[in-house]
DNA sequence: CTGAAAGCGCTTACAG
DNA sequence: CTGAAAGCGCTTACAG
């Protein structure tokens, strides 16, 4: 054994103490070199960043945190019936916007999915303990959301990609869903729709719940009747409920699916009913999906820009990470991608 | 300001040093209690954990990083087109697959979507030399893969999550498409299919060459004739290639498609053109999704498994950071889900 | 069984 | 502009 002092295979890992041998000068000068700050000549700071970048430097990212408590990481943790998450594109969908920001900042996503919900807590202030990143994005907010106070008294910023905007003084991504109905309920109305049906997500999540109220609101002002059921996202209900639906005697003339999945679903039911859509039935997706792209008819929806979404999420927690406080920013608003399910009432 | 050294915000963390105060023993004492150690008597075992437990402590990762190069946390980084990932369910159910292991031995998944091949080499590199992760589980191994050496050299454990098996001392999962062709032609050949296309994926990638070539072998040892087209998993090329098949006079009467997304392509194309499927054309899809379940006529398509396939990767790659060298597993074979795109010829 | 001490690789006041 | 030194929070031989 020569030299080694304990990884053993992994090549000899260079450091701030060997840039600083080969070039005779203190690991202080070194550091500051690297890290563009004053106290090191013009002269100096080039021969240790043309040294570090010869022989491959990188500076171990476990000492930079420890002494500098900034881990150029941020965590995101999903608690969500596995078959769900990978379901719906809109996760993935939002995970690729803010790796588009991630890259252009060289930093890191630690990614945890719980299945069940109360895990993700612990994950949460577990790594928030373990000082494993700098801040969280959170998803899928709930009423009373138990997360929110947590990341307060543990000191870890956070964005809430939420759809409310309670002034708590937590980062948020606010995408208020008024837009996104008036461009619901605008269509509906065009087409001469007077009664339709809304089958929401789950209650709990503080942003169905503005959907809901939103869209019963914005309608009615029209003169449009809407029902309003609560379905879960997945297929099975979303089939189920409008097999309700259509077999009420107030029967719809358009359908609203909080999702791609439950829009899938509507539009077999309807099928299967011998409803011709969208003669006798417009079907509208709240998320656009290749699901809904691909549907035959193809699906109208709500493009949310959801990797946009995603990257701004990214920039603000790095914005609140940073120092700057409270943020709230608006989301870019949601695009009617207009195709064949949607026709005159 | 009083006592803060540097945080600030952050709620005082608990350190072993507090602990150590507390119970008026050494910092090694704790360590060595807290880690299973052998160093300690029962009782201050006991002591130490139930303290920690009391008051939330959490040894610092970076901390824990820097002395015993151990992070805990796996690496993935992957180059594809953003568009693409977030379109093929592939990725995120092979996540969810990951993430269930890492859940079970509390680890993490350190993840980078890059979108531009070649930049990943750089990450690779990267989070290597910075210590970031203990090993890195790869995906979509090409020809004379360069991460391959990288990581070698690097001396950093990588599980390729691949289709050949090399006996190059790097882990891989296998996952032989032998299995599935075996299934695809058997489907096939009951069904009485003697002219069929294959459109796969690019031929880039190592499992499609083999996809590819095991195809056309064992098919035609059955007296099938293959032909074959590259495709690029994306949507419009597989319904171009569809396009080009269905109109050569050679007509296949099934099509076997390297994804869901070329599958419904050809699905749709085949309608467009007056083709009944599967009357007339029999569709296969090589990887299943909710695309080709919800597609109508619903497509028949092999499960890859592939969220099992992710456990297992995370499950080899620990082994094999932890010192079992060069393991190679294999992957459950896949399962044919017959639907109504497949019908006699 | 237990403690004092060195060390992991950085950063950051603090003196020169 | 530069260097010596302390410190971040752990782990790990090494002595008792």
């Amino acid at each position: 054994m020569q030299g080694g002092s304990s990884g053993g295979q992994r090549s000899q890992r260079v450091t701030i103490s060997d840039l600083a041998r080969r070039l005779d000068i203190s690991k202080a000068s070194v550091s500051y070199a690297l890290n563009g700050r004053s106290g090191v000549s013009e002269e100096t700071r080039q021969r240790v960043l043309s040294l570090a970048a010869e022989l491959g430097f990188h500076p171990n990212s476990a000492a930079v945190a420890l002494s500098a408590s900034r881990t150029r990481t941020i965590g995101i943790v999903i608690a969500r019936d596995p078959a769900l998450i990978s379901t719906e594109a809109f996760y993935m969908r939002t995970l690729v916007g803010i790796e588009q920001y991630l890259n252009e900042v060289d930093s890191s996503l630690l990614l945890r999915l719980t299945g069940e919900q109360g895990q993700d807590l612990d994950v949460l202030r577990r790594w928030s303990r373990q000082g494993r990143v700098d801040g969280f994005i959170l998803f899928d907010e709930h009423n009373d959301d138990p997360r929110i106070p947590l990341l307060k008294e543990l000191g870890v910023p956070c964005v809430v990609v939420s759809s409310n905007a309670p002034d708590d003084g937590v980062g948020r991504l606010i995408s208020s869903p008024e837009q996104t109905v008036r461009l619901l309920v605008g269509h509906l109305e065009e087409l001469g729709h007077k009664e339709i049906a809304h089958v929401s997500g789950p209650f709990t999540f503080v942003h169905e719940q503005l959907r809901v109220k939103l869209l019963k609101e914005h309608a009615e002002a029209r003169g449009i009747r809407v029902t309003h059921l609560e379905g879960n996202y997945q297929y099975a209900d979303g089939a189920a409920l409008t097999r309700k639906l259509l077999k009420s005697k107030k029967r719809p003339t358009a359908l609203v699916l909080g999702n791609d999945l439950m829009a899938v679903a509507a539009l077999r039911v309807a099928v299967e009913l011998g409803t011709a859509v969208p003669d006798e039935l417009s079907i509208i997706a709240w998320d656009d999906s290749p699901l809904c792209e691909l549907a035959l008819p193809g699906i109208t929806a709500v493009d949310q820009q959801t990797m946009e979404r995603g990257r701004m999420a990214a920039d603000l927690l790095f914005r609140i990470a940073a120092g700057e406080s409270g943020l709230h920013w608006e989301t870019p608003s949601g695009v009617l991608r207009v195709r064949d399910s949607t026709a005159p009432a």
